[in-house]
DNA sequence: GCGCTAGCTGGAAACGTTTCCAAAACGCGC
DNA sequence: GCGCGTTTTGGAAACGTTTCCAGCTAGCGC
C-alpha cells in the first residue's frame, strides 16, 4: 500500500510524520529505522508500521549532511566505453554493494582536466572515498584533487606521485609481455615492435618487459612507441610499422583499443595476421579471440582488479592499510582455440 | 595557494567561515556564490577573495537538502559493460555537463530488480530526474519506483506501460530490419531467421519488420526467437539453426551481444560466414565491422540517442513535454568495405 | 531638509536527518 | 515501598546551505 511512493500531490513523507503518525518522539524514529541504539519491541512495531503506512524514504541527502557519511563512493573512470574499464567497474560494484555502497560513477572521456573536475564535484558531493582510474598520471590538477581529498583513495594501476596516501591494486604487466615476447622468440620473430600506450605505469612496465627480453635474448629491439590507446592511434602506427623498409614481423599492442585500429590497417596492406604478421595484444576481447587466427593476448582478471580495489576501500574504511596489490597477467599463446576453430562441428 | 583544498587537519570550510573572514553576513555570500539576488561589486570582491584564500567547496548535500535542486540527474543502464550503452551514457553526459548537470551513473547488471532498487537509492538521493534503460519493460518493481518517481523521467528504446508520463526516445528499428531482410530476399536467401532480444520494443519491432518484409515478398517466415541479448544466447541459438535439418542460409542478429556467441558458433560448425551462411547484426562494432567478409548491419546513432534523451530531460525541467522522438537506423551491407579491405595499401 | 524608493545587507528560519543529553520508565533486590 | 542502575524515550542542537524578511543606506526629486 503506497509502499516506497510519496503521496500523490502531498509534500514528501518525513521522519517527523513518522514520528506522529506514531505517536513517538524524532529519537526513537531515528533509531528504529537506522539501527542504532536500542528500542522496545513494541516501539520497534509502531514505528515500522507508521513508517510503511506513510511510504516512507529516507532523504539520504539529510542524512549524509547529519551523519558525513554518505555510504557512497565516487569512481572515476576514463573512458567508460571500453568494455574492459567497464569490467573492472562492474568487480568493484559488487563488493561495494554488497558491503552496502552504492557507486557513483564519471566518465572523463580520456581528458585529464575533466578527470580533475569530476573528483571535485564527487568530494563536494561527500563520497566516503574515491577509485580512481584516470586519464593521466600526472596532469597537476588531478593530484592536487586526489591529494586534498580527505577521504580514502584507491588508484587502479596507476602510480599517483603527490598521492602518497592514496592505496594501489596494480597488474603485473611485466610478467604477461615477457611472456610474450619470448614467446614470439621462440617461434623465430627477430623483429618485434611494441606500441605502447601513454607513458604511465602500464606502457612502462611493457617497455621494461620488453627491453628485458630483448636483453637476455641477445635481440636487439625493433623500437617502441607510446601514444594514445586508441584505434585510430593502432592503425596509425601498425600502419607506419608495416611501410618501414624493413617492418618488424610480430608487433606488441599495449592495449586492447590499439586492436581494432591495428586489424585495420593490416587489412588495408594485404597483409595476413598470423601469417605475414604476428599480432599480440592485451587484454581478451572478442576481436582478437574470435580472429582466425585467434590472435595471442596477454590476459589479466578485470573483475578481479575492480573486487580488488573495491576491498582495498573497505580496508581503508575500517582503519587498516592495504599494502600494495599486484595482481597476476599471463599470456596466452591461444594454439589450443586454432585447433577448436579449425575441429569439428 | 590551498585552492580546492580544505585544510590540512581542520574541518571543511564552511560559508560561515567564509562570511567571517569576509567580514559579512552568510546571505550575502550565499548571494555571491550563487549569483542569485545582487550584491554590490566590492562585496562580490570580498567574498570571492575570502573563498579562494580558504579554499572553500561547497558542500553539494547541504544545498541539495535546502533548494531542493541537485543538478543531478540518475542514469539507469542494465549493462554498463555494453560498449554500445555506454556510447549512449557519453552522448548524454555530453550534454547534461554542459547544461550544469551531473550524471549518477548505475548498473544493474541485466537484472530487474536491482533496477528497481537503484532507482529507488537515486530518488533518496534527490535526483532532478531519471534517464532509463532498464533490462526489463515490465518489472513491477521498476515500474512501481518509476511511476513513483516525482522526477522527470526519460525512458530510451522502452515503452513503459504505467509510467504514463515518462518521456521516450525510441529507435526505429522496423526501417532498418525491413531494409535488412529485403536485402537478403534480394541476393537470393529465401530461408532467414531472426534471433531477436528479450520481449520488449526492440525485439518486437524487428520481429514485426521481419513479418513484413516476409508477408510482401510473399516468403514464409523461417522462424524466430525471443531470448537474452548475450554472446552465449547467440552461440547457442545459431547453434541449434545450423544443426536443423535444413538450415536458414541467413539469420539476423537482434543486439551485438548475439554476434560474438554467433561467430563462434559458426567457427565451430565449419560454416564460413559470408559464403556459407549470411549474417546481419544489429549495432555498429568492430567484430563486425573488421570480419572478413564485413558483416552487414542495422546501424543508428547512439551517442545521438543519449543526447536526444538529455535534450528530453531538459524540456522536462523547463516545464515542456516533448513529444515521443523516434530516431532512424539504417541498414549497411558494407558492401564499399569489402572493397576497401582488397584495394591497394 | 525631507520623504520615498530601490538596492543591499545581515541574520533567522528552514530543509530532513542524526546525535546528544537529560529525564522518564523500568527492573530488581532488600 | 524504596533506592539504585539500566534501559528507553523525547526533543533540542547541529550538519551547511538557501531563502526569506526586515532593516539599513544611498540616491533622488522636490
Amino acid at each position: 500500500m503506497g509502499e516506497g511512493r510519496r503521496p500523490p500531490g502531498g509534500k514528501p513523507v518525513s521522519i517527523t510524520a513518522v514520528a506522529e503518525r506514531a505517536g513517538v518522539g524524532l529519537g526513537s524514529v531515528s533509531r528504529v529505522l537506522t539501527g542504532k541504539g536500542s528500542v522496545s519491541p513494541e516501539m520497534l512495531r509502531r514505528v515500522r508500521e507508521a513508517a510503511e503506512s506513510l511510504g516512507y524514504q529516507p532523504n539520504l541527502l539529510a542524512r549524509g549532511l547529519r551523519s558525513r557519511a554518505t555510504n557512497t563512493i565516487g569512481f572515476v573512470i576514463s573512458d567508460i566505453t571500453n568494455p574492459l574499464l567497464a569490467a573492472i567497474v562492474g568487480g568493484a560494484e559488487a563488493v561495494l554493494s554488497e558491503a552496502g555502497y552504492s557507486v557513483l560513477l564519471t566518465n572523463s572521456g580520456g581528458r585529464p582536466e575533466v578527470d580533475a573536475q569530476r573528483i571535485g564535484l564527487l568530494l563536494r558531493r561527500q563520497v566516503d572515498g574515491l577509485i580512481v582510474l584516470p586519464a593521466s598520471e600526472g596532469d597537476p590538477g588531478t593530484i592536487a584533487a586526489l591529494a586534498g581529498a580527505g577521504v580514502p583513495v584507491v588508484a587502479i594501476d596507476r602510480e599517483l606521485p603527490g598521492v602518497p596516501e592514496a592505496s594501489v591494486v596494480l597488474s603485473d604487466h611485466y610478467t604477461g609481455i615477457l611472456a610474450a615476447t619470448r614467446h614470439l622468440f621462440e617461434t623465430g620473430h627477430r623483429r618485434v615492435a611494441l606500441v605502447a600506450g601513454p607513458d604511465m605505469r602500464p606502457a612502462r612496465e611493457r617497455l621494461r618487459a620488453y627491453s628485458d627480453a630483448h636483453a637476455r635474448a641477445g635481440v636487439p629491439p625493433f623500437g617502441f612507441t607510446f601514444g594514445p590507446l586508441s584505434p585510430a592511434r593502432g592503425a596509425e602506427a601498425v600502419g607506419e610499422l608495416l611501410r618501414a623498409a624493413e617492418p618488424p614481423t610480430a608487433i606488441i599492442l599495449g592495449g586492447n583499443q590499439l586492436l581494432e585500429g591495428a586489424i585495420e590497417a593490416a587489412q588495408g596492406s594485404g597483409v595476413a595476421i598470423g601469417r605475414d604478421l604476428a599480432l599480440v595484444c592485451c587484454d581478451d576481447i572478442p576481436l582478437g579471440r574470435l580472429h582466425r587466427p585467434p590472435i595471442p593476448t596477454v590476459m589479466r582478471d578485470t573483475d578481479g582488479m575492480g573486487r580488488s580495489a573495491a576491498r582495498a576501500f573497505l580496508a581503508r574504511i575500517a582503519g587498516e592499510t592495504p599494502p600494495a596489490e599486484v595482481m597476476a597477467t599471463w599470456f596466452d599463446s591461444r594454439a589450443d582455440q586454432d585447433r577448436v576453430g579449425a575441429g569439428s562441428g
